[in-house]
DNA sequence: TTTCGATTTGTAATCGATTACATTTTTTTC
DNA sequence: GAAAAAAATGTAATCGATTACAAATCGAAA
């Protein structure tokens, strides 16, 4: 192959700044290791052969990668996609990219791509998903690769976690929802087997019982995250005897279909029922009514995580091993005072 | 170290199955090029030593990552993040796996990471925004790794794109509201010297021209892309001596800024006013009202331009370097006949 | 049984950087 | 100006796989 198309290497560079390949390769990674002069000519002679760095033959030989993988159960998710922002950034911030893997919520993917992370492929595992326990075939080998979870903590594992304080958060919008006077006050669940559903159930009930009041079975509704089962429990709620006062959302698609619901039928929102929902996702402040909701910092999530796993990698000490952030409500138009 | 302890290599399954590294190679690689006996003794050693191969060595060696970055100006942005689904679900059926850069709509983060492709790091590119122009410091080296561009094409380079039909999109919807009845139909842009949004603004005025008509330079307002532009620009037709009978704005952001304007002002959508918007977002169909919009095949404008990547970088010819997909009409809520 | 071709396996070079250690050059100190 | 210390550079081993080529084994045909 023709000498001026083949991919110049290291000591192409060497030989035309007429240098050593150490030399060269210490005044492009610690420059101040090498007399001005010299790090100059190597500058040049970088620039006139056109030279890239090889960066499989660098992680080889320094067994690092500066790359840390987020595993994802859907990038198109809106909620994950803002958490992912806050990681991209804060990895940028400290010379590390991001690798993404999206597991369309097959657990298959997630084991094969936590699996590879262990390969040296990534410096460090984000789980963006408590299902995920990447377990090696084995079963006796430790997880190698520094890991940091996300959203949802992993229960049954030592795996340091940032989350938001869910059963706080709901159980201060169910407040807020009882302060404004609401009595019979629903609530639209997560999937069931999900953690973060529980604290959040949990909130509510805490809400209720510091007043007195029991959860009324007939006003807790099942739910999946989806719009669509936020306007079933609508009409489940319009086939009630008594409409509630307000209805909690475990999340703010949910709380979206309820209004489609409610309105569909007639009813306005928040005249004659109020909706809060939880998440804050883009589109709520835009939605019609202004939707309440409780706002969860999600890039901050992902920058607190990456923070903490960046300090795993590099052999710190993390400031802590389980953060939990307040959720702050955020109050529009689909709620009013009774 | 303790050998128990050590990461294990390929010479240790070898010797553990008394068969030589190549062996070991080739009955993980090629299974078939090795006999059945030999191959169960090389998987029970690598079950036994919990061997994982090293993704660097391999690269390096295979000059191959299997890996395809795309360069996303925002992940968060739920227009790039339903494309990403598209190139995450293609590459993974091909055995690829996915790196994005999220640039945060920085033009030098777009340029280093388009550099550091460049090192080998990646055996593709996806281009998810049309800015990106990665001639490297030299300028005279071409373009070494296999690139295609998506959603937008890159004016004046030849690197093979998939699009959206957009000047046909946005002539089509026109054409709908005319049919609809409307005569004054307002239009709301994109940022000016945006590709994407030359073509829309091109379409709308092809329809008008088909019916004889001049598109009315106060009818036409400037946008951004974000709800608070539609939300002037509703102000701005509202202030008016005569409201248009209908707005299509050019994304759905917008359009939602258009309703909340107007339903803000005592009009209602659609009795008062028609408005359609385009791209079809997820929570198009779940707005109040449900938003008549043109929808954009964004996860198969993803999985068109894998394929077409994919043929790149394994050295076949792709069927077409230049796709533009067709977008289709949703009639919804927001829109009504005059 | 012998021979030839096909299949399977082994030996060792190779990918392109980094870095420990050795050596040379420069600077400091007296 | 010489000796000692510090800084800069060079030599060559190394990271852990893949694979060209050579050697061994196997099976089928004569």
């Amino acid at each position: 192959m023709d000498e001026r198309l083949r991919k110049p290497r290291i000591d192409d560079v060497a030989r035309r700044a007429g240098v050593s390949t150490a030399t060269v390769s210490r005044a492009l990674a610690t420059p101040d290791q090498v007399k001005p002069k010299t790090r100059a000519a190597v500058e040049k002679a970088v620039l006139e052969t056109g030279y890239v760095l090889n960066v499989a033959a660098r992680n080889l030989r320094t067994n690092r990668t500066h790359a840390v993988l987020a595993v994802v159960p859907d990038v198109a998710n809106i909620f994950f996609s803002q958490v992912l922002r806050g990681i991209s950034d804060t990895l940028h911030q400290h010379g590390y990219r991001l690798v993404i893997a999206d597991t369309g919520n097959d657990p298959e993917r997630e084991r094969d791509h936590a699996e590879f992370a262990q390969a040296g492929w990534v410096d460090g595992l984000l789980l963006l998903n408590g299902r995920l326990l990447p377990t090696p075939a084995g079963g006796r080998r430790r997880l190698a690769v520094p890991t940091v979870s996300l959203c949802e903590r992993i229960p049954g594992s030592d795996i340091p976690y940032v989350e938001t304080a869910n059963r706080e958060a709901a159980r201060a919008m169910t407040e807020r929802l009882l302060q404004l006077g609401h009595r019979r006050i629903g609530y639209v669940s997560g999937p069931p087997n999900n953690i973060l559903e529980h604290d959040r159930f949990a909130g509510y009930r805490d809400a209720l019982a510091a007043r007195g009041l029991a959860p009324d079975p007939a006003l807790v509704r099942p739910g999946d995250y989806t719009l669509a089962t936020g306007e079933a429990a609508a009409s489940a709620y319009l086939a009630l005897a008594e409409l509630p006062d307000a209805v909690f959302a475990s999340n703010d698609a949910m709380a979206m279909g309820l209004i489609r619901g409610f309105t569909a039928a007639g009813l306005s929102v928040p005249e004659a029922i109020s909706i809060a929902g939880f998440d804050d996702i883009e589109f709520a402040g835009a939605y019609n009514p202004a939707l309440t909701t409780m706002h969860q910092a999600r890039s901050e999530i992902g920058a607190r995580a990456t923070t903490m796993l960046i300090d795993l990698i590099e052999g710190r000490q993390p400031a802590s091993r389980e953060v939990h952030l307040p959720a702050e409500i955020v109050m529009r138009d689909s709620t009013r005072e009774r």
